[in-house]
Formats: C-alpha cells, structure tokens, sequence
RNA sequence: GGUCCCGUGGUGCAGCGGCCUAGCAUACGUCCCUGUCAAGGACGAGAUCGCCGGUUCGAAUCCGGUCGGGACCGCCA
C-alpha cells in the first residue's frame, strides 16, 4: 500500500504518529514560510502543513501542488494548536506536518470545480465525470446507490434468496418498448435483443424450482430519454414460489421500509404502508399512483347536475357519462393563461374541455355561468367544499376520462402551488389493477403483464362477459406519486395463460412462438410466483431527492442518447459489418 | 416526429440595437505574506458572445436556419 491511512481517518487518536496519505489536493493556502493542503480522497479531508524553515523541500512541494493533483504525503499527526481548530471538519482537530511529498500526477486545470458545489453544464459533467465523481455530492450519491444495493443484496440473501444472473442476449419481441439489438455472426440477419427485463427467465426459474430468486438487473430499452428514464436503467428483480400477493407483499414492503428507515432523509409518513385499490385510487385521485402529500380529492357532481342545462354536461350525464370535479385552493385568481395550462394538460387524457368556476365571495365567475341555476352552482360549491377564494373545476367524459383528465391536473397542483408536505415520504400500496385494458384501436392489451394472474375464479369468468372489470394480482408500489416498483402474482397453468392471450387476440401460434419456452415451462410443473421489478435507479431518485436520474448513474448519456465521456455511439469497421452481413444505408451523420 | 428554454474568457453568471474598446465572481499566471481553512494583498493574461446567413448606418442584443445541451408531448413499465 501506498498509504499508512486515508485522509478521513485523522484524528486527535493518531497525534504523535507518523502517517502516510494519498490523495487529490482539494485547496491550498499558501501564507509564504507557512503552506496547508487540503487533501482530500473517497474517505474525507485532511489539513497538511509544511513550514519552510522546519522541512524546506516539503514546503516547496506543497507550494507548487495545484489542485486535483495527485500526492503522497508522509508527515507527522498531531493536534492543532489552540485556536485553530475547524469545529466544521470531521479531522479538524488534527493535522499532518509533512516531513516528504511526493507528486503521483500532475493535473490540468480542471474543467470545473471539485471544490465548490456550483451547477455545471451536464455535457461537460458526464464528458469529465471522472472529475466530477470527485465532486462531494456525486460521490455521495454514488455511495448511496452502492449502499442501498448492498443492503438489498443482505437483506434478502438473510432471508433465502439466491441471487442469479440471467442472460443480456436474449429474444426480441415487439411488444412494449422498442428493443436493442444486436447482430447475430453465425445467423446473418439474425437479432439478438437486450432485455427490457428479465421477466420470463424468473418465472422459469421458479420452474426449475430455484424457489427464491432476485437479481439486480441492468434493463434496457430503446425510446426517446427524459429527465427520469434513460436507455440503460438497473432494476431490482426478484420472484418467489408458492406465494400469493400477501407474501410477496409483506417481503418487498420489509425490504423497503427497511430502506427508508436507513437511507432517505426524511420518514415514511404511515408504516404499515397503507393500501388502496385501483379503483378507489381512480375515484379519489385520477391516477394509479397517487401522490399523498396533499390531500386534495376528486368529487363527482354527476348526480348535483342531472338536469342541468349545460349541454355539454347534459348530454355526456345522458348517455351514462360523468361529470368529476376538483378544488384549486386559493386559486380564484386564476389567469387564462393558468386554466389554459390546465386544460391542455387535462386534454392529454382525453378531455374536450376544461370548465372552472372560480368562488370570491358570494360571487362565482365562470365562463359558462349562465347555464347553470344557482342551486346547481351552490351544489357545484359544495361538493367540491370550494371555499372564498377557490377554483373548482370540473371535466365531463366518460367516468374514467373526466377522473383520469383531472388526476393529471391535480398532480401538477402539488408542485405548482406548494401544496405537498416535503417533511414526509407518502407511500402507498394500489392493489387490484385490472387485468387487461382497451387499446386506443378497440382491442385489449394487458395492462401490466401478459402472465399476471386474474385475481380471482370470477375475474377469469369476467374475461367472457365484461373483460374490463376483470382484477388482477397486480401490485404498485407508490412514494410521492413516484411508481417505486411492481409486481404481480403468475399466472402458472397453461390454461388459464392461453385464455389470458385469446382475450388480448394473441393467437395460439404468436403465444408459442414469442413466449414459447415459458409457456411449454408451464407444462412441466410450475409452481404458483409472484415478484416484482423495481427500479434502482429510481429507488436512489427519491431516496436522494433528485429529479435528475443521470446524477444517480456513474456514466450516463444525454438526452439524445450520446455518450460524451466515450464519443459513442461509434461507426464499426468494415470488416466487422461484413462478417455480421450488414450494410449501413443511413448516412453516419457527422457529430461535432 | 413535435413544442418550449438555454448557448457570452476555464467555470458560473450579467449585458438584450449605438454608452461594449463586452462587465462581475471565481478559477488561472507572477509576486508579497508564519496559522489558514471559500486564507489575504498586488499585478497580469484570458472571450471576434456556439455556427451560418439575413435585417440595420450600426448586432452579443432583432429575424431565419443549423449544431449542441436541457425540460416536455408523442413514445415508454
């Protein structure tokens, strides 16, 4: 080693002994006869001082460092003298006279400062990250993640998991994200995919009767990234046998309250973690993660405005439609321009409009009052408990439309008007999803996976009658309005599968074709499972209190997905484009 | 595929038709300095304002395009 200690570890302890450092110079202060460092490692900041007339060379040495040079320092430990101790320094108590220092590396300037915590530019973040890891906070973050990774890995392990990697070429299938692939060489034309997940070998894991699985999983798909998915993310992966939701449930709910308690900076508002189901979720909240750090709450006014005669009310309630509202605190100063911001966001769910009624006083003003009778409007009033000074709105559609189009505007209302206690992390269980949904084409879809298993006997017999109220073994996990991870309970017969598939008009042969191993696996005892996919990327996110998920990644790309620290993607040789029998027809566009 | 925001010495910002021969902080260089810890002091170097084109007597500033970054929609579990 080429260290006796790091530069965390001096302390009043160590006063008298001789040690030797490592590290980056951090700062200098260069008083003439008198030169300290700052040098700083992984581990934290030690002051070491050199005297021109006690060690000449030592002094020189220290007065040419630059910072983010690299030094060996050997020196003597010891306490500071009265008066100059820094209370705001883990070793200030301390500090190492050098008796020789020796430059490991030069350093150019660097491109930014280590030392200070001011925003730099992503591009050059990411193009010298090596440098900014060095900065305290990406450090810390990069510690976080490693800490909560290792914890899950014990915690489970504790508890009978086995971690087991599973392969990152596997089979392309269209649907979901578009995949990554990859050249085949000894199948021309031929395409492996990177996984999106490892959905189908956990569940044959289970076959193969591994019982307890988990595997921190690097996941990847190929859309267009935004501030919190990227290309490339990690995913907590985990599956078990003969469980039912509960089981699986109460695991991940101890593994993360667990994680909470060690490692955000703020508590879980309710432990036991409360529970909703999907529908009660849609009705309170418009949306299947609902963020309960503020307490606004959807109304229905469908029964207060049966006869009302605006129209536009009128007819949607006529043909077993509903009218949902939602009150805006405070906001009865509402501009154009703020009720046009809601009502564009309203409309990306499916809303045609967006009507408020804005309550100063006795007075209300709302753009279609006339069509309303007062008492309708006092019912308006009421139900939404709008009081002096609020906004209500109020969207009609069908039930799940005008829910789902003010659920969005109630998410933005959070953060937009300060509305949500940040002194606590709202999480939440949503249970009971649906088991399939329509596509926009008026087929079905599933809507988490194509194995979640049907909640019930009667949710399987639903398929045939009213597939959409079929329920699902589906489970979320919700912080903050933040989905955190979830899961489901299989579907382990064949049977009940291949009813699933010809509900989503997956034929018999598509079926075999795309998810043939799991499906013959099916037929070779395969025990009931359930698990999960959780996101780790997102986990530290919300752990760490950043929107950013490239600052919770050691190397990440931009938004274009361009990696500046490699320069990649890059253009391949010839020769290899020959042997894969590939031809580039786009044109490489030239990158500056 | 689309919308919006940003691009000014190494870094972070200001300037938003002429007062700009581009300002501030910090970093950087030289010198001074024996107790600092964002050390202090003196002096100095460093940008044709992302790029191309246009409007104008005059453009960092206005307009169009383009490149790069970011946020979002589409897409995406």
């Amino acid at each position: 080693m080429l260290r006796t200690h790091t530069c965390g570890e001096a302390s009043a302890s160590l006063a008298g002994k001789e040690v030797t450092l490592c590290g980056w110079v951090h700062r200098r202060r260069d008083h003439g006869q008198l030169t300290f460092i700052d040098l700083r490692d992984r581990y934290g900041l030690t002051q070491v001082v050199a005297h021109e007339k006690e060690n000449a060379a030592a002094h020189a040495a220290l007065g040419d460092a630059r910072n983010e040079w690299v030094l060996r320092v050997r020196g003597t430990v010891r306490a500071r003298p009265e008066g100059t101790k820094n209370p705001r320094l883990a070793t200030g108590e301390v500090e190492v006279v050098a008796t020789e220092v020796t430059v490991l590396n030069a350093s150019k300037t660097p491109p930014f400062y280590v030392n200070e915590e001011t925003e730099v530019d992503e591009n050059l973040r990411w193009k010298y990250r090596y440098v900014d890891l060095r900065r305290e906070r990406s450090k810390d973050l990069m510690r976080l993640r490693h800490e909560v990774v290792a914890y899950i890995r014990r915690h489970l392990i504790e508890r009978g998991f086995w971690e087991i990697e599973t392969p990152t070429l596997i089979r392309s299938d269209p649907t979901g994200a578009r995949d990554f692939i990859v050249p085949s060489r000894y199948y021309p034309g031929r395409f492996w995919a990177l996984p999106q997940s490892p959905q189908q070998y956990k569940q044959i894991l289970m076959v193969g009767g591994l019982d307890k699985y988990f595997q921190i999983a690097h996941c990847y798909r190929d859309e267009d990234p935004r501030a919190d998915r990227v290309y490339e993310h990690t995913q907590l992966d985990l599956e078990m046998s003969f469980v039912d939701r509960e089981d699986v449930m109460a695991t991940l709910e101890g593994l993360y309250t667990e994680i909470f308690r060690m490692f955000a900076r703020k508590p879980l508002a309710k432990t036991p973690v409360p529970r909703m189901t999907y529908e009660e979720a849609i009705r309170r909240f418009g949306i299947d993660r609902p963020d309960l750090r503020f307490a606004i709450e959807l109304v229905d006014l469908t029964d207060a405005l049966r006869s009302t005669g605006f129209n536009a009310f009128r007819s949607v309630i006529d043909s077993g439609g509903a009218v949902r509202g939602l009150v805006v605190p405070g906001k009865a100063d509402a501009t154009r321009k703020d009720i046009d911001g809601w009502q564009a966001l309203a409309k990306t769910k499916g809303a045609k409009g967006l009507v408020s009624f804005a309550f100063a006083g006795t007075e209300v003003r709302s753009p279609v009052a006339k069509f309303f009778t007062p008492g309708e409007i006092a019912a308006i009033r009421a139900a939404t408990k709008a009081g002096d000074g609020d906004l209500a709105l109020a969207v009609a559609d069908t039930y799940h439309t005008a829910s789902v189009s003010l659920g969005v505007v109630r998410e933005r209302l959070g953060p937009e008007l300060g509305l949500a206690d940040t002194a606590k992390h709202y999480a939440l269980w949503i249970t009971d999803f649906p088991l399939v949904e329509r596509t926009p084409e008026g087929g079905w879809t599933f809507s988490h996976n194509p194995f979640c298993a049907p909640l019930t006997e009667q949710d399987i017999a639903l398929l045939d009658t009213d597939p959409e109220k079929a329920k699902s073994k589906q489970y979320d996990f919700v912080i903050d309005g933040k989905e955190i991870f979830g899961g489901s309970v299989r579907i382990y017969q064949r049977a009940v599968q291949e009813r699933v598939f010809a509900q989503l008009g997956v034929s018999k042969e598509d079926a075999a074709t795309r998810f043939g191993a799991l499906l013959d696996a099916l037929e070779y005892g395969a025990p009931p499972s359930g698990g999960v996919g959780a996101g780790v990327d997102r986990l530290c996110m919300t752990l760490a209190g950043t929107e950013n998920i490239r600052e919770v990644q050691s190397f990440p790309k931009t938004q274009t997905g361009y990696d500046p620290l490699l320069d990649a993607p890059a253009a391949v040789d010839a020769k290899l484009l020959d042997e894969l029998g590939l031809r580039v027809v786009a044109q490489p566009e030239k990158r500056a």
